[in-house]
RNA sequence: GGGAGAGUUCCCGAGCGGCCAAAGGGGGCAGACUGUAAAUCUGUUGUCAGUGACUUCGGUGGUUCGAAUCCGCCCUCUCCCA
């Protein structure tokens, strides 16, 4: 199976410039091409791991990479799939996350012996003069035109700023640079990308007389719709600090029935053949269909350690119910102490279980709080620095477990 | 530049001088049921020393015994005209 066929097969691709062209290009490994991340938050999330695993496949085939930090696009901001305006960012932010960007990528693509680059378009963007680039390339693109692209329809009944609607000439013009200095002929994103994909592509044939290809792929949706890898929290991120890998797991483990599928064929490199077996599975069936999701995106995304270790949690937290130190753990001091106990509320909002007192007043009125097992019945209850010295587990409604010890 | 509207708690959206910590929906959280799933049902959803107090309705300054609600200025957005 070529490179093509099994991203075809695992329900990636979304849309293609030229279907046979880009075939030809990536299945003989003559591609140079790049995806675009934008630094907009201060770690990766699932969106852009998708993007990753694609450049995996495509760079295995001995296609060459070219991941692009977009320091300067983000100064812009692109309104696609935005119904709002994004707020603006400084420049300090911005290459801040670009700096956490660059880490976290290396964890998924090979940077060895310039298999894959990495640039960052304000290299190019921020230096720009506007009436040359005006001239230059802004005479290549009709306002006519874009104002039918998909991504900017959303916007005219909301209002669209000039800012954001040069978004794209900007992502053009990477296209051309990148063309340019690289010699890429192939642009890849998300969907979502679609209509700045190809007003690129059509500017480098313009300045070029070359032909360059674009694809896009399937966005990671759950089956009712909604983007994947959203949770109370926010997003499911890739830095350990901000989604620990136990987290991450469970997220995984805990996905619809009916995603689970989809996200193994899109998300991991196992066998379609495998994957298949587990395809006519049904019902909790799926159980382990979702344990095997979830260990091999955990192994991706933090290594195989922190997956075993996840995995070995989970599965003795809602298994047997066997002791386990490898979950969140919050070290009390004596400041946290009160003539020696501190109350179960207090624990509650010191291990960021509850975001105030009231709330975890609430949780445990409702029931929905334990320690060491045994449900905690009065939100008065307090607990002695003795108990907290050999350490106490709390698990705030059914899935989530912390530990507490103090020092 | 001229004119008309709008800005409410996580989101949408009611309220238009006291009975408003603010209807309703969504989302979240917890409980029941389950398969660590979904759907459904129930409770809950500003903070705190909790029959009370404090902070919140774009910003700011007023009017008033009392303002999310009225007035001035400012900011932002939408629409119509130039």
């Amino acid at each position: 199976m070529t490179v093509f066929e099994e991203l075809k097969a695992r329900g990636l691709v979304a849309q293609t410039t030229d279907e046979e062209a880009i075939k030809e290009l990536i299945d003989n490994g003559r591609a140079v091409f790049y995806i675009g991340f934008d630094p907009t938050a201060d770690s990766l999330h699932v969106g852009h791991f998708m993007q990753l695993i694609v450049m995996r496949h495509l760079q295995r085939a001995g296609n060459r990479a070219i991941a692009l930090i977009g320091g300067g696009t983000t100064m812009v901001g692109d309104p696609s799939g935005r119904t709002d305006m994004r707020s603006m960012m400084t420049q300090e932010q911005i290459q801040q996350n670009a700096a956490r960007f660059r880490d976290q990528m290396g964890r998924i693509i090979d940077f060895s012996e310039g298999r894959a680059i990495m640039v960052d378009n304000a290299e190019w963007l921020l230096g720009l003069n506007y009436i040359e680039f005006l001239r230059d390339i802004g005479v290549h693109f009709s306002v006519n035109r874009m104002l039918t692209a998909e991504c900017f329809k959303s916007r005219m009944e909301k209002g669209l700023s000039f800012i954001e609607f040069n978004y794209m000439l900007m992502q053009s013009y990477d296209f051309l640079v990148l063309c340019q200095r690289y010699g890429c002929n192939l642009e890849c994103g998300g969907d979502d990308q679609w209509s700045n994909i190809i007003s690129g592509v059509d500017l480098v044939r313009r300045k070029e007389q070359k032909e360059v290809f674009g694809i896009t792929f399937t966005l990671l949706l759950t089956s009712e719709g909604k983007k994947m890898g959203k949770t109370q929290k926010g997003a499911v991120w890739l830095d350990a600090e901000k989604t620990t890998p136990y987290e991450f797991y469970q997220y995984w483990r805990n996905i619809d029935d009916s995603d689970v599928i989809r996200c193994l064929k899109m998300l991991t490199f196992l066998p379609l053949q495998q994957i298949a077996g587990l395809e006519a599975l049904r019902g909790s069936e799926l159980n382990p269909a979702k344990e095997l999701l979830a260990f091999e995106l955990t192994s991706l995304v933090h290594g195989e350690n922190e997956a075993q270790d996840a995995q070995t949690t989970a599965r003795s937290l809602f298994g047997s119910g066997a002791d386990l130190d490898n979950m969140p753990q919050t070290e009390l001091s004596d400041a946290d102490f009160t003539d020696g106990c501190i109350t179960a509320v207090d624990l509650l909002v010191r291990c960021s279980l509850a975001p105030s007192k009231a709330e975890a007043k609430r949780l445990i009125q409702q029931g929905g709080v334990f320690i060491d097992e045994k449900k905690v019945e009065d939100f008065s209850r307090s607990l002695s620095r003795a108990e907290l010295e050999a350490g106490v587990i709390i698990k705030k409604g059914k899935k989530t477990y912390h530990r507490a010890v103090c020092v």
